[in-house]
DNA sequence: TTACTTAGTGTAGAAAATACACACTATATT
DNA sequence: AATATAGTGTGTATTTTCTACACTAAGTAA
């Protein structure tokens, strides 16, 4: 119902999952906290959700200060709002999710206020973190590994060209377990939305792989049909 | 970021979708608006969260005070906050579902102070909504569609004791297509959560059909455990 | 007793998932 | 030039799951 209009003290706020994969590892962007409460803690960036914004735009542009990036795959999750999330009132706080390339050299230029620093932390060594953020983090994982199980939102993560060993790479990274590669090479091949290239890998001291792209076109025409792995 | 707590002129809601089975059609309760904007219009019930309530616990209120019905199956799914989405002001709208098992006769107490009447209209009929409450209840079937698919929710739709074919007509309704009995009946039981009963249906001028029970340890084990229809 | 209505069951063929091992190729090293 | 190294790239047989499909059994009503 929403024919009332009270002034209510409580804040709306959005905090963002940053997932990041350099090639090696996955991470996550976190800001060491310079303020109260939790000054000097790890924390997910977040920030609130400006008047004349939509919830997207307002994750989009959170996303776009830290890290000077637009044009990202982001996607609400849930929203936390227990009244005891936050010492100093209520805040609720709406999750989303980012999947990102890292590696070019434009991936992170730090970050102003209210924060000492924004670092690209592996997902396998994470500190502790204020607020519910770490409950926060937990259910952004466990999301992602459910969509990517059904939906290419892997390619987000890699540079436009790639191999099958990197494709292969992120989802054993994203599930958390092995994939065997004959049968993950024909599965993924089988869903049709990669375009092999004239072109190989560089700079490798073995045998160079064909690389890959992802083809949106055909991609478009399949939606609905879902992968699993 | 939450460390600064202005005072912010936004609302934030909880709206609900709340589907119904009565043995024959899946329904939502939808209310009649007896206030602008959007006087005489049907909308999806809803309420602005407590000071102190959780989210969960504010969505189990509204559906309390419109149904009577507590312990009942909800799940938060999608947040809605386009600033042109309420003609007043900037609300932000967190929506859930419910699955109600409708049919005894405490099912609904009609409601009070801002409507004009509260019924459970068939999802095969349904009315222009106020609000963008269309696109809220759209993305509310879609997710228990998908979610139908993979867990076994269909059981919140029924009474403790329930036939497969009762079962496989909730899928049905949900899903919107028919499915092959014999393949239904195979997957569902070999899924390994419902309970054979030694009890058969009454009061049917034909073949009664055998009871089944929804066995709730067994699922638990489980856990992670996908079907797929 | 008969007619009616729904319950309940099996199988064969197709498709998808899984398990599994070796030869190829580019580079680096000696 | 020969060799070591490291990752690429490929096929098949087996098992499991999915799909399509039709009749008999049981109970009720007339």
């Amino acid at each position: 119902m929403e024919q009332i209009l009270p002034h209510l003290d409580s804040v709306f706020s959005i905090d963002c999952v940053l997932f990041g994969f350099d090639g090696k590892e996955l991470k996550i962007l976190l800001i060491e906290r310079n303020e109260e409460p939790f000054k000097d803690w790890w924390a997910l960036p977040g920030n609130i959700v400006g008047a004349d914004e939509s919830l997207d735009q307002s994750a989009a542009r959170i996303l776009y200060e830290l890290t000077g990036l637009r044009g990202i795959y982001m996607e609400q999750y849930y929203a936390f709002g227990d009244p005891g999330r936050h010492p100093q009132g209520r805040v609720i706080t709406l999750a989303y999710y980012a999947l990102i390339r890292l590696g070019g050299d434009k991936d992170l230029r730090p970050v102003s206020t209210y924060a000492k620093q924004a670092n690209w932390l592996p997902i396998t060594s994470l500190p502790k973190l204020a607020f519910d953020h770490q409950k926060i983090y937990d259910k952004g994982l466990e999301k992602i590994k459910r969509r990517i199980k059904h939906q290419p939102i892997a390619f987000e993560l890699l540079p436009e060209k790639f191999t099958l060993t990197q494709l292969q790479h992120v989802y054993e990274l994203v599930l958390g377990k092995k994939l065997d590669k004959r049968n993950f090479r024909k599965k993924i091949v089988s869903f049709g939305v990669l375009k092999e290239l004239d072109e190989k890998q560089k700079g490798v001291s073995y045998r160079a792989a064909t690389l890959y792209k992802f083809d949106k076109r055909k991609y478009a025409k399949l939606f609905g049909k879902e992968i699993s792995f």
